[in-house]
DNA sequence: ACCTTTGTCATATAATAATAGTACACTATT
DNA sequence: AATAGTGTACTATTATTATATGACAAAGGT
């Protein structure tokens, strides 16, 4: 199951976030074909957001063919999803490290200090 | 100067991705201490944006010291920006490597990637 | 059959984002 | 003094985002 993380102060709206860390779930693996969602009333409560915000999301994943929703019994990945183009996950990573990085560099950091910060984060995670 | 440029699909209100962009031209050396920003008139109409758009990204960057605005003459960057008390530097650079990695993660990318990237957005600044 | 859980739909409300237009105040130049 | 260029302020309007409710429909278990 995916752990979602929201981030309320990036300008971005809740339900692309959604859609995104769907998307890019399904692209990383962490999500598998034909594997259950949460519920939307389940998500909604996790997230702390309204019941219509998750229902948004994943309708408009279901249009365009990702989800696949069986009313009274879940939301699904599809069996058919399209893996995100590896271009497309470049241009994501590129897009937050440069985000990140304007903020980071603005505080005077040095990138081998933001590095090692990093490092260290990751490695206390196991 | 700085050449802006917007994503107009990504879900990022226009402003906010305004702000972004000169609060990285500053970190980058893009944009030197003291410069000059162009008009709230010439860049509205450069990004094809509202004049009050503009104004309200300049705006909230003045409020933040970033930015200092004569009134008939025009906005510049602020020659005291952005210094962070060094005692708060370690606990910042904790806090938003923390909150960077769980996005970052969350979006399946591994590490290793997301430092080379890094390192590659802080070598292509010249 | 009944009930629970699921997704869906509809209405209303509020806050935010962006536009449009107008007017005003300040500064430098002429 | 007049003008052009600057930032600022204000009202109004529209679209988007998110919330709050309530009701309904479909699936599956009891």
């Amino acid at each position: 199951m995916i752990k979602f993380l929201l981030d309320y102060s990036s300008g971005m709206p809740i339900y692309r976030q959604i859609i995104d860390q769907i998307r890019f779930g399904i692209a990383s693996g962490q999500l598998k074909l034909g594997e259950q969602l949460p519920t939307v009333r389940a998500l909604a409560v996790e997230l702390k957001v309204n019941l219509n915000t998750v229902s948004k999301a994943y309708k408009e994943l279901e249009i365009r063919n990702i989800l696949e929703t069986q009313q009274g019994t879940g939301t699904f990945i599809s069996q058919t999803a399209h893996i995100v183009p590896e271009k497309e996950r470049e241009d994501k990573l590129r897009e937050i490290c440069t985000q990140f990085s304007s903020v980071a560099l603005s505080y005077g950091f040095q990138i081998e200090d933001i590095i090692q910060t990093l490092r260290h984060i990751e490695s206390s995670k196991k």
